[in-house]
DNA sequence: TTCTTTTTTTGACATAGATCAAAAAATGTG
DNA sequence: CACATTTTTTGATCTATGTCAAAAAAAGAA
């Protein structure tokens, strides 16, 4: 828990009433490797902070997956168009090691907006989020398949230092022979 | 002004301080065509609301013109990022036709929070746009040059309609060529 | 209208990265 | 451990799209 006040806290200040409240209201949540956390079909109604292990987010596209990113230690997830619509999600959440996560539901959430702490904390987040999407989809868009490796490498190591390579090259859109021919060098 | 009106009432009611706050707030802005609304390297303080005209986001890479989206009427835009982090942007945005845009600063934008409508609003928008982004990006980066183009008609055929060539090939991320070839059919 | 500038089209050619297939390496399992 | 499964690498093509250059068409100015 502590791991998520220190997240939170890095943004806003949180007095002893909103810990307490915040700790009412979370969930934790553990997930093997390979495990689905949120199938594609179903309504997510959760956001998750991932306290440890890996999570990648990914989709079906004719018959083939293609996965949109993966998180790691001390992030925040969640299939967002599903959760902040309430529509059935187009997207797959799925561990890809041994996961512990800290889940709040989209209801215990919004018992949380009477601490305007949490609603600034939420606007901030999105805006973020927001914003690195922004940059990050501009430097991939732009870049040939070794740049956007390079890219990655700098923007999220984590990533491909764990990650397995099909996920890896999934994520730059090119193929897996690609990649690996950029990483022979 | 109503044209304002009616967008932010499609998402909440406005009561008549509000609308009255609005306008006292808010400015109105004529540019001519090929003017630069905003310049890369100065900080963006507004968000406009688009009356009339047609609006275009780009930035410089390689010393080329990379656009990365085009607005018509009745849609809002800012260059987000330099807007909410208060940072020089990174972008241009410049009037691909004589345009008609109604501006809010931040700062006159700030007081309106004291009406929840306007903060639901703010949010509501937000969220969509990074709903928006984030389905768009994925149906672009999965389809070949002519999927593409067919996809961009569907989603923003006023773009299709009114835009130069040059310019939706590079929100495409094809050369003007390709795209002239597409168009033969 | 005529002249200039900008934008779009067309053609010839080059190439990054895809595809397909199979070998090699790594990982997991009883 | 030995065996099965998964993941990564390597090799031989193939192709969509880029690049460069020049002509044609359209738009703007005088």
């Amino acid at each position: 828990m502590n791991q998520l006040i220190n997240y939170i806290e890095q943004i806003v200040r949180l007095d002893d009433e909103a810990i307490r409240e915040l700790e009412q209201l979370s969930e934790i949540e553990y997930y093997e490797k390979n495990q689905l956390i949120l199938e594609q079909g179903r309504r997510c109604n959760k956001i998750w902070f991932l306290k440890s292990g890996m999570v990648r987010k990914y989709y079906i596209h004719d018959g083939k997956e293609i996965t949109v990113w993966i998180n790691t230690e001390n992030q925040t997830f969640t299939s967002l168009q599903s959760y902040s619509q309430n529509i059935p999600s187009t997207e797959y959440l799925q561990a890809c090691e041994d996961t512990v996560a800290i889940s709040i539901t989209r209801q215990n959430s919004e018992k949380l907006i009477r601490f305007p702490q949490f609603v600034i904390f939420a606007n901030t987040l999105m805006e973020r989020e927001f914003v690195n999407a922004d940059i990050h989809s501009k430097a991939l868009s732009v870049k040939d398949a070794k740049g956007k490796y390079e890219y990655l490498q700098m923007i999220a190591p984590e990533i491909i230092k764990r990650a397995k390579l099909g996920h890896i090259s999934s994520i730059l859109g090119i193929t897996q022979e690609t990649l690996s021919r950029i990483r022979k060098g």
